[in-house]
DNA sequence: CATTTTTACGAAAACGTTTACGTTAAAGAG
DNA sequence: CTCTTTAACGTAAACGTTTTCGTAAAAATG
């Protein structure tokens, strides 16, 4: 059998409390003893038990992460983010493919709650009334990445989707472009989909282009297959758009594909920028010219931030992150 | 605070014996007191504590999966199908991101153990003395995913890569090219380095190609970054080549890349092809034809054969799993 | 109806820790 | 040298379950 503690003990020829003490160093023993202790340790290959711990200390040291699609690029990037300052810290991640499905995430939150996790992470994903009033009976603190919710309190971590948006277009402006169409994900998210357009939509409207619905075409997701075909679609409504604004990289990188099929040359013919800065975007044939979302750098503000709640007890404050453009070979500035 | 067992026993007017019973489905009680119990639970909104349930019986219902890592697309797909198969057998899934570094994965070892998992799923990274004395120890089933060790006798699941490899060149060679190249990853690499190499060269010697180092290059690791360049320095090495073997979806990638930069076109004057079919090879222009590992399902299955060792106690067999050749566009036949 | 078997429970120990509290001996103060 | 403080421990309760064992009542058997 894995020895205990009491094992130790024995061995030392202390008392329980004595190894407890030592584990954990507090005070309470004499340099001696404590050599001996280690010794013990040592001998046994003595390692504690961390189930024990847990149900004394009622802390578990581990987080619970949602993702709607674990295998994405984009999940990837946060997880990485994540588990760095987790293993930092002293936790563990265990990670949930909630498959955007509301029974598998039901089921995911009680598994969480059960195992008596110190804290969730929601990523990408909507907090509706009924996940919030399961967090809610929990009481762990939770933090939303690359999601807010506008109904509950809960803190976030991301970037600024309109400005960004808006940041996106006013470059494909500033590169002499005014015929510029968008790929957009479906309108009905209120996080990713909608202030995206809108971003869109301004950048437009403050440079005095007025927008055309013709110059819009909406995708039921912001993956590569949803993004089949779109581009030929924007194209045959409007012949005139020069560049088009990707509501994401693999959207991005679907119309690049797309526009290979029907020999229109990225970017001397048009020029695509994409969102995310996914690795995908480095791979791109040519280069892909996005929008940067600091993913990585998402999850370790959003683990830190969880953190912070856990060991000060007291919320914390959201935080819209920077996003930048990182030009690469796609935008081509248009005479 | 949270309700407890006792809580419910106190409610529902029963012992806490009787509570669990119930909520374990066992027998030894009436329906009627069942009812109550499940009322009570109901009000109380009670949900075991599963940190006390894992103390006393020595299961945790928790899988530790080690990921050299976690953010690849590899890994990625492997993770969905691990926790895909976990999750509907009752299991959660703790990642940890090794960064191929000595440490971290003794670090993420120890914690395993003391946190106590019911099984690890070791990822694509060899398996040294330490490591396997450490996993002795813990005493708890483990697997290996796309890897496989020589020394030790621990099940894996992974495609024969050097079978794997010879069916892509021979693809190659079937296709009319006889002047094939190579992009290796590192040689020292006894899994995915060598294996891939020797395949290389099996099937070149069994259709009567004489090997020739001027057509092998080799790389520092899998990476699209590891293989920058490297298309051009196998081409000035020899010019005469007309198809590539990469050994990693990323390398070809990078190939594909470098080939575009110098103005080859592929699949016209080069072909490319890959191994992996991770998600960028479709996104690839043109999509890259490749040797498919079946990455989701090799995580699926890993996680059911650990799950297999554990419910049954006994070891399991190792499995290698079939491999096939997806076309795509980068492979043009030859005249 | 008497006896045996079965059912429906409850009491208490166990899992491996941490920690509050108590006790003894050593050290310090006067 | 006596009294007080401090250091160095040990004992036992607690965390929230599961499970063994025992017992009383109900049901089955003859």
């Amino acid at each position: 059998m894995t020895p205990t503690i009491k094992d130790v003990a024995k061995k030392a020829n202390v008392s329980i409390a004595t190894v407890s003490r030592i584990l954990n160093n507090q005070q309470g023993y004499s340099l001696k003893t404590k050599e001996r202790v280690i010794e013990a340790i040592k001998d046994l290959g003595y390692q504690p038990n961390a189930i024990a711990r847990g149900l004394i200390n009622k802390r578990t040291q581990t987080l619970g992460i949602l993702f709607p699609d674990v295998s994405s690029m984009f999940s990837s990037d946060i997880l990485k983010g994540i588990e760095e300052i987790a293993h930092t810290k002293g936790h563990s991640v265990v990670v949930c493919h909630t498959d955007s499905s509301k029974k598998r995430m039901t089921k995911y939150l009680q598994v969480l709650n059960e195992k008596r996790v110190d804290g969730i992470i929601f990523t990408s994903e909507v907090i509706t009334e009924d996940y919030y009033k399961i967090i809610e009976e929990m009481d762990v603190p939770v933090v939303l990445l690359a999601t807010q919710s506008y109904r509950f309190p809960l803190p976030y971590v991301k970037v600024d989707d309109k400005h960004a948006a808006y940041s996106a277009v006013s470059y494909l402006i500033e590169k002499g472009h005014r015929n510029i169409g968008m790929i957009s994900g479906p309108i009905e998210d209120e996080i990713a989909g909608r202030p995206r357009v809108e971003g869109y939509k301004q950048a437009l409207e403050e440079h005095g282009i007025t927008f055309d619905e013709k110059k819009l075409v909406i995708t039921s997701g912001f993956y590569y297959e949803t993004g089949t075909g779109m581009l030929s679609r924007l194209l045959k409504q409007d012949e005139s758009i020069t560049a088009v604004f990707a509501a994401s990289d693999e959207l991005a990188v679907s119309a690049m594909s797309n526009a290979f099929e029907m020999g229109i040359h990225v970017p001397n013919e048009l020029s695509i920028i994409g969102y995310d800065n996914l690795k995908i975007s480095q791979m791109a044939i040519p280069p892909l010219t996005t929008l940067a979302q600091p993913l990585y750098e998402m999850g370790k503000l959003g683990a830190e931030l969880l953190l912070d709640m856990l060991e000060t007890g007291k919320a914390v404050e959201s935080r819209i992150v920077p996003h930048h453009i990182v030009e690469r070979k796609t935008v081509k500035a248009y005479e």
